[in-house]
DNA sequence: TAAATATATGAATACATGGTCATATATTTA
DNA sequence: TAAATATATGACCATGTATTCATATATTTA
């Protein structure tokens, strides 16, 4: 066996604890999407996204804020209608890891 | 409200699914530290993944068959040991996403 | 101000996941 | 071959998640 004393995780507690719920937040068909779609656009309202996506309305306000909640997106309301954002575009990296490996 | 005729989800739906499916898996803090471990060297035992992350063996066990089940990881086994290795080494790029995404 | 449009919320349900415990299997060593 | 070591498995439980349905709220328009 090994000498293992040397190795450790290089990520702090914290900072794991917060990526894994970040990440259990992106791993979903519909909010990757969603990130996909928010790269494309810079913003787009429910109604737009529900267009694309075809899914009940219901159920994307309720993807959308989870989204939200993990800080994922943001909002901006404009009359009627409420435009959901990026609040970090770099998180679309995590699509051009997807892409950019062969295990997804 | 814009055009959103041309616009659509440029991944398909099957790599969508499937993307989905391996990220969850990369979605906890125990398995996220497995692939920072496995990164540094290369490859590791059970029990050496053990000392360093300090849980529960069957606990381990469990997350390291999730990881193989999802194709993330592989084995080999040499007499009493098991190593586990990262089937793509480039799946560690979603650790630079994290560190480099002001949302994670 | 009533109706229409856009979005959000909450309850309910079914299913998935994480962790623990007990036990099983595989391999080596005494 | 019995004991020791390394790893895996299965049952169980608590908690989390996805989806649906009904309904609420906010804003605009007739």
């Amino acid at each position: 066996m090994t000498n293992v004393s040397s190795l450790e995780v290089r990520i702090e507690k914290k900072k794991l604890e917060r990526a894994a719920y970040v990440l259990k937040c992106v791993a979903h068909p519909v909010r990757i999407s969603i990130i996909d779609l928010l790269e494309q656009r810079t913003r787009l309202t429910v109604s737009e996204l529900q267009e694309v996506l075809k899914i009940e309305q219901s159920l994307l306000s309720h993807h959308l804020t989870n989204m939200r909640d993990k800080g994922v997106v943001n909002t901006q309301r404009e009359g009627k209608n409420v435009y959901y954002f990026l609040t970090d575009v770099s998180i679309t990296n995590i699509i051009d890891c997807i892409n950019g490996c062969k295990v997804f």
